[in-house]
RNA sequence: CGCGGGGUGGAGCAGUCGGUAGCUCGUCGGGCUCAUAACCCGAAGGUCAUAGGUUCAAGUCCUAUCCCCGCAA
């Protein structure tokens, strides 16, 4: 069971792998999306699509005849990444194996919905993979296997995305090898948990009163998806790419200010402690585009500032 | 047919009321400088997304098609 880009690489991790055979792909149901408000499947269903494999897409996997569709498939193991709808006891309870969920963060940290990006808007300098069993709680089930990965200070929400997702199907494979030599042990959450909430459009605002550092984790922890913003003139700019520059803020010069627009020196904004350079953004109907791309079509009237 | 913006030298943009295709950069050559992403001089580089149409004349007006993007989901 699976949704989005995050779970395809297990899908095929399980479809390339001699030790399991996928009996079906559960999936959410075709959702309308983009411009033409068309519906769209899941990248897992057309993962699934691709190599033949019996797809089912119950609108509440908890109903009676999504229960039954999935008993009458007489799953061994039930392996979750990222499907986006919570499993009922009686589902959980289906496979003689049990179910097993991949889920990008080192749990009990970052139980929930957005694990990768939270982790990044935090300034956490690691964060991984974790492979559990599951049971009725959110991301509470005994772990099984994890792996790390270390976070630079400018790591986006793409790469992170990319490498835990492979990361994570290479975990899922061990994962079931351990689990079919009986070598695996369940090991209690313990120590200190929280949630990833998930994301609004919202979480995407820039607030320029904060830290540069905290404006610069929320914008690599939305870049790719969802993106972060802020507004000038009214119109709602992306931001996509951010960086430090350990200048100090000028005297009297409220958060948000753009204190300097010239390709030469960049595009320099004033948060609470430090300026933050603006290296990518992307204005409404324009493409993403490097700073100084933009500041040569465009150009910005100093004085000027981002509202928050 | 959900709403909307847009395709113009390599990049980002301007182009009015149809009338010689421009700007800021980049690239190449030369110069200046201790030096440079700075400055000066010069050059190359464009079937204006595509196909039709209107016109003496279309980047500009009309029609169709393709592609990109914002909102919304």
């Amino acid at each position: 069971m699976g949704t989005p880009e995050f779970a395809v690489p297990c899908l095929e991790a399980l479809v390339g792998s001699e030790l399991t055979e996928v009996v079906g792909v559960v999936t959410q149901p075709d959702r309308p999306r983009g411009r033409g408000q068309h519906l769209v499947p899941s990248p897992v269903k057309e993962c699934a699509v691709q190599h033949g494999l019996p797809v089912y897409q119950p609108e509440k996997i908890k109903a009676p005849e999504a229960v039954a569709q999935l008993r009458q498939w007489q799953p061994d193991l039930i392996v979750v990444v990222a499907f986006g709808q919570i499993l009922s006891q009686e589902v959980l309870d289906i496979p003689p194996q049990g179910c097993v969920n991949v889920h990008a963060s080192l749990l009990p940290r970052y139980r929930g919905a957005a694990p990768m990006q939270r982790c990044l808007i935090d300034g956490e300098t690691k964060t991984g993979v974790t492979t559990m069993y599951m049971d009725a709680g959110l991301d509470t089930g005994d772990m099984l296997l994890k792996a790390e990965l270390p976070l630079g200070e400018d790591t986006t929400l793409e790469e992170v995305h990319d490498q835990l997702s492979a990361m994570g199907a290479r975990l899922l494979i061990e994962t079931i090898a351990k689990m079919q030599d009986g070598t695996l042990q369940p090991v209690p959450q313990t120590g200190e948990s929280n949630y990833a909430r998930m994301l609004t459009k919202e979480t995407g605002h820039i607030d320029w009163s904060k830290t540069a550092s905290e404006v610069h984790n929320l914008v690599r922890g939305l870049n790719s998806w969802p993106g972060a913003y802020t507004f000038l003139n009214g119109k709602k700019y992306k931001i996509w790419r951010t960086k430090h520059t350990g200048k100090a803020v000028p005297q009297d010069t409220a958060p948000g200010t753009i204190v300097c627009a010239d390709r030469n020196s960049g595009l320099l904004v004033a948060a609470a402690d430090e300026l933050l350079e603006i290296t990518e953004l992307q204005a409404p109907g324009k493409k993403k585009m490097q700073a100084g791309d933009y500041l040569n079509g465009h150009g910005i009237e100093l004085p000027a500032a981002f509202e928050s």
